[in-house]
DNA sequence: CATGAATGTGGACACTCGTCTACTTTTTGT
DNA sequence: ACAAAAAGTAGACGAGTGTCCACATTCATG
């Protein structure tokens, strides 16, 4: 979440200040996420609560929305741009180092494939346990109560899952799979990512494993995509 | 979720009845699920409003749990044995129909036991649109606010992987590959399947979609484990 | 038959809730 | 300079909350 330094601002006899710019609808943003990561959920959460916390009067919550999942949406939205680009920002400064298949015509692991893999999963953990609170509050909100926000989170997976996509066939030198199931293997790729991310901030005592695992996983859906298309023999798709 | 027929009780002046074998409890666990599987979570429930649903008195809550979290727990632990032993024996009946491989030892696809993935992943799914209550509320409070009830859901997740491992080794004429290997596969299939299962239920236009994909997820996490296998020559464990 | 346990009840209590009205302060546009 | 917009405030309102006390009903046990 994107660390915000606002400008000074005098407060008036009231210890408040008001009119333009003066970053209440952040404060309730933030209130909210702090809250909702902790041991509460955004469904869960009063209007009061949130306002008590971000420091504002109950009723400053209407100058900036018109309901609590306005507020998640919101949230999400400021989340997202963040995560998304700079999780990006570092996967492309790994997979730019190397190019070359994962798996080889033969169905064998390539080594630096295999690595690149093992380092882009340490780097998805490290930058989960750097953002803990976007994570718990988007991985539970995605099978939350609202609809809007499951909608919100799963289109955000889905742009993890196409940037990671996008990356990896950089990386490569020939498509692995056609494109459909490439999305498709990346989708669950990232869907999976979120038990290992919970699990990782949760059980901190099993992270050398839980990274071995999601690698293994990763290498399981590649190897396993490769041997399928084996088995059925059609036309590759050509280079996006 | 059982269905249960309460006997028929006799109610006082009041228009409730008292005393032993009421079946209050199994009121409130209905009523909190039924409001928790709409638009609603566990965590953001109150105890008026869940008591009002079971048509009981306020008090009447303390009488059987000392805090939301002990009606949450009560109503997993109600829910588990039910969907675990139900499911269960449907696979059983399915798997015991046939023996041998999913995969040859050349790695190829065995179409019978593809068919029996296939079948598999088609009770699985008929199951959740059964029980969506259960599933949602469940699926819901893997990573809800509560951190026992998150323990809770994982425990029961982690039941279904080794019933299944349990379900498809003794489907196969030698197993496909450690002990270790085979429940770490098995989780993340099940752990996969919640996403499968949400979808399913949100989004009934794409069950036959949603199906495919299940199913491929699957042989992709099998074949995949053979070749992997097959590149990592180590001694094969013996049958359990 | 009496007693205790289980399990229900009504009512009270202090507190908090979401939402509204009316007002105040600050900034921006004309 | 003034008006409008943005964004804050206090206070009020009806409704609802969790929790407690004391009592009532039913069943099991000695």
């Amino acid at each position: 979440m994107a660390d915000m330094t606002e400008d000074i601002v005098e407060t008036t006899e009231r210890g408040s200040v008001m009119g333009r710019g003066t970053g209440g609808r952040q404060k309730l943003i933030e209130a909210a996420l702090e809250l909702a990561s902790t041991t509460r959920s955004l469904a869960s959460l009063g209007l009061r609560e949130v306002t008590r916390c971000a420091g504002l009067a109950p009723n400053a919550f209407y100058r900036h929305f018109r309901d609590f999942d306005d507020l998640g949406l919101a949230a999400v939205d400021m989340m997202s741009s963040g995560l998304r680009s700079g999780l990006r920002e570092r996967r492309l400064s790994l997979v730019r180092a190397r190019k070359g298949p994962i798996v080889s015509a033969d169905g064998a692991i390539v080594p630096s494939g295999r690595e690149a893999i093992r380092a882009t999963v340490g780097l998805v953990l490290d930058y989960v346990t750097e953002h803990p609170t976007a994570y718990v509050v988007g991985i539970r909100e995605l099978n939350g109560s609202s609809p809007r926000m499951r909608a919100a989170v799963r289109k955000l997976l889905d742009d993890f899952a196409r940037d990671m996509v996008e990356d990896i066939q950089q990386m490569l030198d020939a498509p692995m799979t056609d494109a459909v199931s490439m999305q498709e293997i990346g989708r669950q790729i990232i869907q999976q990512m979120t038990f290992f991310s919970m699990e990782y901030l949760e059980q901190p005592q099993r992270r050398d494993e839980i990274r071995e695992q999601a690698e293994r996983f990763i290498l399981r859906m590649f190897v396993g995509e490769m041997a399928l298309q084996a088995m059925t023999p059609k036309k590759k798709a050509g280079r996006k």
